[in-house]
RNA sequence: GGGUUGCUAGCUCAACUGGUAGAGCAACUGACUCUUAAUCAGUAGGUCCCGGGUUCGAGCCCCGGGCAACCCA
């Protein structure tokens, strides 16, 4: 971008109007920081007693500038705290310096504490250092009485310039300190149960574990294509047939899909698995994950999504898909035939891909009828066997699965299964799934080498993935996954 | 994928029915030793998202494109 900006343009001739006739580098190497914002507020009386010199650093965000004295409002990690600087204190030259210095600059001060006639507490300081100069204007956000103006408010802008949008919106950086706390919360609670934490190749050369459309790359060197990856499940599972009897990982997932508000390119998966489990296990560990995480960081299990309130409290409701769907919608699914459970969905605007499939259908018309009717959590469990190659039939009723979906709010939060681990059963899964390519673009091919893992034997096992993007968004109010992601995937300008 | 709305100064936003592009904040110059949306006086600041068209004249109307937000499926 051309700096042809005069405002640009004044902030760079500073810079060498404090090089040259202050003597000063505006860009020094280190500052010793000993204090910080909240603490001197928050032990004011004593640092005041003691006249305890204090050492803070911070971006400037206000001037109150006047002749001989002025007030200034600095922000650091923890927020922002009033200055006190007078030529009187800090010299003459010193305050020069000071009166061209512009919003947006980061200085090191160190001064006592001290409240002013009004009551602010106030650092007085008695010595300046500039530590950054900055050139390119931050938006500057006015405040009074607890009301803004000026607000940074352009999505756009904030999305792209996430930094000034960190800087200018408190709550935005709430928001992300909590979200950092969520994940910390969730592998403290799976360290407390001994799952190892794992790192799993990104870069795959086939991709697997659900249905998407993957992003394709190419490696140089062996000149071949790598597929990032759309879930962690392939990797995960070798390492349970490997004998990590507990894993999880939480990382990036990538698909190649539309954008909206609950869906970016890349996102948080949280994916576990537990030797000797099945989805019973991962019920109860999902309720545990959840609601325990949710009372670190809200200290309370009610959340409110717009105008939605949700209490997370457990138990949480158990229901079978064919079920939820009599109770949501009156249709028996059970009862209907092929031709009357097609002609259901198309009914409701569904769309068969491909041949008519059962199982699929009644999949589909329980995402069309009942999945955004269901606001506080619920198990939906026994998916029809077609829903996924990778999970074991139930023992009662083998055209149904020993999976559940967990759904808050209307949207899928965890997706888990009783693994599938018969490796003649995997191996035809599998292979039939990947025919599905010809009418369905999003089934991944047949990964031969996962399948040869399978038949060394993996133990039975439980298995769970969460979508971390959602769950901070449920934690935080965040109705756009935009809001919990601190760069969100944007078209170039 | 469909619909709606938006894009104007660094930021937030105006500009009537088509008639010289404006305000607040920020910036610049000056005044000011307890201010806090500091104040006061003055100054400067524009590819009106991009490209076409209509018109004597377009920020505004028409066509095409871009980016975004919100809603819907």
């Amino acid at each position: 971008m051309e700096d042809t900006n005069s405002l640009i343009q004044i902030r760079k001739d500073k810079i060498e109007q404090i090089k040259n006739e202050f003597n000063v580098n505006p860009f020094p190497y280190r500052y010793d920081v000993t204090d910080c914002s909240n603490e001197i507020i928050d032990n004011f009386k004593k640092y005041s007693e003691e006249e305890r010199i204090v050492s803070i650093a911070g971006r400037i965000m206000a001037l109150r500038i006047m002749g001989k004295a002025s007030f200034c409002t600095i922000q650091d990690k923890a927020g922002k705290i009033q200055l006190y600087v007078s030529d009187k204190n800090i010299g003459n030259d010193p305050y020069s310096l000071f009166k061209i210095l512009d919003i947006g600059d980061i200085i090191g001060v160190k001064g006592t504490v001290k409240k002013t006639k009004v009551g602010e507490i106030t650092v007085y300081i008695t010595e300046l250092t500039l530590l950054t100069k900055n050139i390119r204007p931050i938006p500057i956000v006015k405040e009074k009485d607890g009301e803004s103006f000026d607000l940074f408010s352009n999505k756009e802008l904030r999305y792209r310039n996430r930094q000034l949008d960190l800087i200018v919106n408190q709550d935005v950086k709430e928001t992300f300190f909590k979200r950092i706390s969520i994940i910390k919360n969730i592998k403290k609670i799976l360290d407390s149960k001994e799952f190892m934490e794992v790192e799993t190749p990104i870069l795959q050369p086939l991709y697997g574990g659900a249905s998407a459309a993957p992003f394709i790359s190419h490696h140089n060197a062996l000149d071949i294509d790598l597929y990032l990856r759309i879930s962690l499940e392939p990797y995960l599972k070798r390492l349970i047939v490997g004998g990590f009897d507990r894993v999880y990982e939480i990382g990036k997932c990538f698909r190649n899909e539309g954008i909206d508000r609950t869906h970016n390119p890349e996102f948080t998966m949280l994916e576990l698995y537990q030797s000797y489990g099945d989805f019973n296990d991962m019920m109860s560990l999902a309720e545990e994950l959840i609601i325990e995480t949710a009372l670190a960081i809200n200290g309370t299990t009610k959340v409110k999504m717009g105008d939605t309130e949700i209490d997370l409290k457990g138990p949480w409701k158990k229901i079978k898909m064919t079920d939820a769907i009599k109770e949501y919608s009156g249709i028996d699914v059970m009862a209907l035939s092929d031709s009357e459970l097609e002609s259901e969905v198309k009914k409701h605007g569904g769309e068969i891909k491909g041949e008519f499939i059962r199982g699929l259908a009644i999949n589909e018309l329980f995402e069309l009828l009942v999945e955004d009717k269901l606001i506080d959590p619920t198990f939906i469990t026994h998916q029809p066997v077609e829903t996924t190659p990778l999970c074991k039939p139930d023992t009662e009723d083998e055209k149904f699965l020993q999976r559940f979906e967990l759904i808050i709010n209307g949207t899928e939060f965890a997706n888990a299964y009783s693994e599938s681990n018969d490796p003649v059963f995997q191996r035809k899964t599998l292979y039939e799934q990947s025919l599905r390519r010809v009418v369905d673009d999003e089934a991944p091919p047949m990964d031969e080498n996962f399948v040869q893992a399978i038949e060394a034997g993996m133990p039975p096992t439980g298995g769970m993935g969460i979508g971390m993007d959602r769950l901070v968004m449920l934690l935080t109010g965040e109705t756009s996954i935009r809001d919990v992601l601190l760069f969100p995937t944007m078209k170039p300008e």
